[in-house]
DNA sequence: ATGATTATTATAGGATATAATATAACATAA
DNA sequence: TTATGTTATATTATATCCTATAATAATCAT
């Protein structure tokens, strides 16, 4: 059984020193010690500690403020680096970055669609071989690497049970990485490393409690409550993506009948496009030439340019976003939604729709007003909540 | 900003021999010392605290296994009083209960349904009155009073924002309660307050992530993750009762389309059964001549009895009741789904419906078998649920 | 130059858990 | 009956960590 003694206490005060530095960028012992309201003494011995660990480092003296100059004091960038990888449908985003999250190097390599189980992991070890090439000399070298994978995924044994865009099942891809690099590594799925992502690099920094709504080629949600990720039972809480908002509808192939992401994915855009250009609408960027080479980025580049009837399907999938973001808000009554992924890089269109749903029929939105917004990190969304993955584990406060 | 220091480790640790005893009923210093990994002075200093304090006694000698005769500690039945009140539509019951939540005295008071708010808010003080009368001699005396509400509950003003079924608007009902008793007050809303209930007294004992399914007159939900009751951003998480299971249906009084408890609550089951018994069924307990008696308990009773359109009634309430737990499954992933409040009186036939819905549908319990249960507490879950809303924060462990 | 102010470090003291030892009470077997 | 070992609890000493206070250092204002 887990109990309490004075080193939980040491170790909850030095990553609370730990934080306040990196939170603060820029702070002097004498400031720590006044934000955090522990003795100066405890700040000077913590942060010798931590110095003596290449986690902090003096960066000389500051301003004064009527006496001594303070010695100012940041996150050490020669500490340490993190490897984040976005293992994505058709690309591996890799990234490599200082403890903060400074990026010193990145890699995209494509992947054909369909592409072997073998040959993608393959790209992947090599993606990750030339960032450690690429890092620079530090104290503690490469401190962990994560992963974040378009499926279905066991964190805790580091499995992927299901990514049916990769058609992978069962892959125990933590272990493969850990024996060949012998660093740690952590992996979870796409909306879960979105989520991490904006917690600490995003716009859910100052933010302890939100939903990062991932709207792809289908939606996962990422659950951030007291400022950790909520992955419940088993790591598989915010699969809302196969949640019902239309009991009559028929089948998903998740088995469920009517679920949100029919309804508000891009595949539910391709397919609401495809069958107006049925009906018969077509205008001078969309019609039935083009129909097969559309996905959601064109419609999207075509909706900016103007298109009407691609302006019009991303509101019809902007409204059924907000229909779920609704049930999100009613159930969580969170302070913040998040809005990620493809869907979001039409946020000019998407947004006010969702805000506009939200607005009108959100029960819980009556009386609290949450924040509704877009991530900010685009297509570094995934690459750096990897990052964050593994940075989240490296300052995070001890258990209790 | 909150550190942690020596004080806060004696409190984790004096709030862990605490519940060990609670946990074990009966247990010897030596016990607590094995089961908590705690150095066996550490107990014997904490245990003798808590018994100077009075939540702890000692019993005697228990069986020797070997040596000297361990003496046995449980917590002091002496030691503090806790009033719960169920407040309910059209009743009040309030109990009274030891610390650990032997139940010493109760009262029900019946409540004319649209009755003036003063003359409730009367009647309440009243019961907590004679509760209090009733309470023995103990050394904390009453420690708390919880209030359970059928409405939304601002939790830390301990106001009563809105209960439509009492027709209450902004109501500070635990100011107006600690002021006259000089008693401190905690006020939660029904399905919350069941929740605790659960994990405190029913069948979430042993569980720390699970939903309470609160289905009566509507639908709401009480969150537990971590053992601790989740309440989001402002105390309004789980009102998922008024989560969209149906886009294309019609707006629902609170301004939403298609909400969950309008297809699996009390009311929804009177609707459908007036809608069946418009198309002509009808059998010997239910027809035209009782249709304006019948509410949700009758037609349990009469499902029970053997009426084949009450059961009918039931089966497809169960179903749509599945529908949202689906929902919650893949959402929270949680170890367990407990269904509570009136609908759960007929869980002979719910309880088969939600099982193959989501044995069918969900995606999450594909890999992951989440138990479904049934609340055990029945008509007393709101009180003792009030109970142990008092109970649960004398048995807090420190924030952190 | 002097005193005031701010920053950091050093020392002593207090709180708490742990470890070692002592005492008490009992069971078992010779 | 007695000796021995075992279990339970109490007592005392020790280590760790935070805090308060004082000391030292560096800078600013006048």
């Amino acid at each position: 059984m887990v109990t309490a003694d004075q080193l939980l206490v040491k170790q909850i005060n030095k990553s609370i020193v730990l934080n306040t530095i990196r939170k603060k960028e820029v702070i002097s012992r004498a400031g720590i010690a006044e934000f955090t309201g522990l003795n100066k003494s405890t700040v000077s011995f913590l942060v010798d500690e931590l110095i003596k660990e290449g986690l902090v480092k003096e960066i000389g003296p500051g301003e004064s403020k009527g006496g001594r100059k303070p010695i100012m004091l940041t996150i050490n960038d020669k500490g340490g680096c993190v490897i984040g990888v976005d293992l994505g449908v058709n690309y591996i985003l890799t990234v490599l970055t200082d403890l903060v999250g400074n990026e010193l190097w990145e890699k995209k390599v494509d992947i054909k669609l369909g592409e072997d189980k073998e040959k993608v992991i393959d790209l992947l070890m090599q993606s990750i071989e030339e960032a450690i090439e690429n890092a620079p000399r530090t104290v503690k070298g490469i401190t962990g690497i994560g992963i974040g994978v378009p499926g279905i995924v066991d964190y805790r044994k580091g499995t992927v049970l299901m990514a049916p865009n990769l058609k992978w099942k069962d892959v125990p891809l933590k272990e493969m990485v850990e024996e060949k690099f012998k660093i740690k590594v952590h992996i979870d799925n796409e909306a879960n490393v979105g989520a991490v992502g904006e917690k600490w690099f995003g716009v859910g920094i100052e933010c302890s409690n939100f939903v990062y709504v991932s709207a792809g080629i289908g939606i996962g949600t990422g659950i951030i409550i007291n400022g950790e990720l909520y992955r419940g039972a088993s790591g598989l809480a915010g699969e809302i993506g196969h949640a019902t908002i239309n009991i009559y509808d028929e089948l998903c192939n998740c088995g469920n009948t009517g679920c949100w992401e029919n309804y508000a994915s891009e595949r539910a855009l391709l397919d609401y496009m495809q069958a107006q250009l049925k009906q018969g609408k077509q205008d001078k960027y969309i019609n039935s030439q083009n129909i097969s080479d559309l996905n959601a980025l064109r419609i999207i580049d075509f909706a900016h340019k103007g298109s009407s009837i691609a302006i019009e399907g991303l509101r019809e999938i902007g409204k059924n976003l907000g229909v779920g973001i609704i049930n999100l808000i009613n159930t969580f009554n969170p302070e913040m939604v998040i809005s990620g992924n493809t869907l979001s890089l039409a946020e000019d269109i998407i947004l006010p729709e969702i805000l506009d749903e939200v607005s009108k029929k959100c029960f819980v939105y009556k009386y609290h007003k949450v924040k509704i917004r877009t991530s900010k990190l685009k297509f570094h969304a995934g690459a750096m909540g990897a990052v964050s993955l593994v940075i989240s584990k490296l300052f995070a406060h001890p258990e209790f």
